[in-house]
DNA sequence: ACGTTACCTTACAATTCTGTAAGGAAGAAC
DNA sequence: GTTCTTCCTTACAGAATTGTAAGGTAACGT
């Protein structure tokens, strides 16, 4: 996920961004205000999630804010802020902020909260993986660009590994979260994922095992 | 908007209600961690925002977390907690949370915060008519809170109209919208409208036809 | 190596979905 | 009224999906 940074404090915003490189994340970082606010002023800016002090130089992050939603309603903003100035979180939160962090705060903290913001995001994008895409407006899966029409059991199976890219998903949460309220035959999850396997062949993306751990979609 | 506050703190929480009545909500408030587990482990519990205390009688919130999170994805949750157990946060931000406060806070802050979660929510809103709903997570329909299987040509067809809720949708628009790059037989729309309102019979929802614009779905 | 467990594959019957066609009903135009 | 058009309903055969069972394979622990 590409996050942008935007932190006067130089020093800071290193150990900041080397945190969240660590969790596997590309960083940009920026200091100044009037830089951010020009670079989020048109809609495709290219990030997933913005980290926003709010005291920057040249410009305030609350401006910076506004420009952002000015022109991208869409992804989410943290604020981060010193800890007693509850009058501008207010402010940030209805300004379109989507959550804030009281400097200081522990590391652990930080990304607990990136963690939930990033998978909230994941929840209304398109969702891709290799050529395989599931437009969630239309609900339906292209693959190559080609329709790939699925029965409506391999369908749920497939979307609910895709909202789970990049980790194994078990059978267990399979049936509660393809599945729910469905009666479900002994083997039939490992019926649907032959079935599923078959349809993928000869494409680049993979439904792996991870045994004892679920199943995985993997592009190659 | 409907309110669940579980708050074991009787005073705090009439308080709490009450400035979020001044704010237009609708307000329900649970003493009791059992109590609330079992309200909330159902996917219709009706709620549009959870607030919730972790520290409650019988049944952390954290188990209440787990447990709504289990069937519902969607409702916001915002987790009220005291100053200093950050690992508490952390827990619940991974458990689903989408947001928590710290106590002692600004009710300020809280009406803030609430604020934010609901419009995001508004964002992503699933698609509802009468008792008929379309959660864009779990990509299901669900008829008076019982999942609704349908084929995949009807449930094209019928999120189509969902998404379009209040105009009619003619069949070149429903061709082209819902059924993009698959071939379609003389009057198959005419029989897929037939076979969907077969299913509908006995709801409150409807399938109209407006003669010469196309089919419309209200809810009686 | 052995047994155990988790997972894969296959096959088949039961069910459900899909396309097509044909005839009927209802509204609009004349 | 009549005619035309649009939409409805029904039925049926072909196709696809689904549940189930049975036997196979591969990884794992001891």
């Amino acid at each position: 996920m590409k996050l942008l940074l935007i932190e006067d404090d130089a020093l800071l915003a290193e150990t900041l961004a080397d945190v969240l490189r660590l969790e596997g994340h590309r960083v940009t970082t920026l200091q100044d205000g009037r830089e951010a606010r020009q670079q989020l002023s048109h809609a495709d800016h290219g990030q997933d999630l913005i980290l926003l002090d709010l005291n920057l130089p040249h410009c305030s992050g609350l401006e910076v804010l506004a420009a952002l939603r000015q022109c991208d309603a869409k992804t989410p903003a943290l604020i981060l802020t010193a800890r007693g100035a509850i009058e501008d979180r207010v402010k940030g939160l209805d300004l379109g902020a989507d959550d804030y962090l009281a400097k200081p705060f522990a590391l652990d903290e930080l990304e607990a909260r990136v963690r939930a913001l990033l998978r909230r995001q994941a929840r209304d994008a398109s969702l891709q993986i290799g050529t395989l895409n599931f437009d969630s407006l239309a609900q339906r899966f292209t693959l190559g660009g080609e329709y790939l029409n699925l029965p409506p059991r391999e369908q749920r199976l497939l979307a609910c590994l895709m909202r789970h890219t990049g980790e194994p998903v078990d059978k267990v949460r399979l049936a509660s979260e393809a599945f729910a309220g469905e009666s479900l035959g002994d083997n039939a999850i490992e019926v649907y994922v032959h079935r599923l396997r078959r349809r993928l062949a000869n494409s680049d993306v993979t439904l792996h095992t991870v045994r004892g751990l679920g199943y995985q979609l993997v592009s190659s």
